[in-house]
DNA sequence: ACCTGAACACCGTTCAAGT
DNA sequence: ACCTGAACACCGTTCAAGT
């Protein structure tokens, strides 16, 4: 079992999702692919498994995090350690937290968000709500790095500034009475990072909770 | 290529992503499973454009939408409008934004968006966070809706309250000790309201936003 | 310019059978 | 308790050929 879901890992990490099939990872396991169901009953659960394995380590990386006076600082260390596990791993993305039925980890992951609320002025719902800002903004962030770049990124054919480049260099023919916006932020764009854009959203969330439980 | 695009998003709408085979959508058009490859080059693409398609209608819908004073108050606005659009159609979520090159509504409403950040007190950079932070918030909060729900609830064999209440008893059996939080939100979770779970976290990113353009 | 049938190379999943 | 080969019912995509 645990070979099984390092094995699915492995071929997550190297090819992405589509690496993963029931084929390739028995061909890596040295068996059929009919032994695969022994251990799980479907690739959801596979891929739940998979996730679940992984987020343990990030669950880890958490516990071991300095104790932090603020709750809303405790929870922004919390939700960037997750998010660069997620940087790591774009893939996580996709799943995390889908099923806490099989994602043990994942729910106590999100227990573990949840005690920093529990020590903030705010209502249950409050609470509820706020908790589901913050996975909500590390996994709407994350989606974007989910998306599996085209291969020539992955080849290393092109970089990631040339790949950016291109969108980019598209916007700029946009007429810039009809599309201010875009030729605002087209420098911005270029040669972005994931992780500021990810951190600043963060801070909004955080600002707005702050607020809510009364500085 | 309408009608081919109206088939897709109806089969997307009936019976979600896995529904939409070229082989289902070839039969409703009454053709060949090869035709569709003359209106598309893939099947990212068909899905690229479906979804384009309806974001026009929302993009319709933003533009319609009464001007606002304060360009916060537009952002939400136009926010719970596209968020509308999505719990109507949850598949839309996995698909916003996929490829701004194909999807030029999707281009369009971002730029919507972003023209209220104009109106606001930020560099471009800080422009550029707000926008990503908002169509983050409607992403991540959408991510949850896409999970296509198991063959039961859409039946109707299972109502969806039932459906929440056994992840609800299941968490009631954990220790209170271990999980405070997870029994402090139990109550609130059993019927909670995607929408109103939306407009919280929608909420905490504007507060942000208003308390970083100074008021 | 638009459509087709038939094939290709894959998938996840099942099942009777083995040790 | 664990594994297997072989099949089943699908996929997206291609291609030579038709109108």
């Amino acid at each position: 079992m645990e070979s099984v879901l390092t094995e699915a890992v492995a071929l997550l990490d190297e090819a992405g999702p589509s690496a993963l099939t029931f084929r390739a990872l028995a061909q890596r396991l040295g068996g059929g692919v009919a032994s695969i169901y022994w251990y799980v009953a479907s690739k959801d659960e596979l891929l739940d498994r998979a996730t679940d394995h992984v987020i343990g380590m990030v669950l880890a990386d958490i516990e071991a995090l300095p104790e932090q006076d603020d709750p809303i600082d405790a929870l922004r260390a919390m939700a960037l350690t997750l998010f660069d596990a997620i940087v790591e791993r774009p893939w996580l993305g996709s799943y995390f937290m889908r099923n806490t039925d099989l994602q043990n980890n994942s729910l106590r992951l999100w227990e573990k968000l949840g005690q920093q609320s529990l020590r903030m002025n705010l209502t249950p719902r409050q609470r509820f709500h706020a908790v589901s800002a913050v996975t909500g903004v590390v996994v709407g962030s994350a989606v974007d790095l989910g998306q599996e770049p085209p291969a020539e990124v992955l080849d290393g054919a092109v970089s990631r500034d040339e790949f950016l480049g291109r969108f980019v260099a598209t916007w700029r023919e946009l007429d810039p009475a009809e599309f201010p916006f875009v030729h605002e932020i087209a420098d911005e764009f270029e040669g972005h990072d994931d992780v500021d854009q990810f951190r600043s959203a963060l801070d909004l969330t955080l600002a707005g909770l702050r607020l809510q439980a009364g500085g």
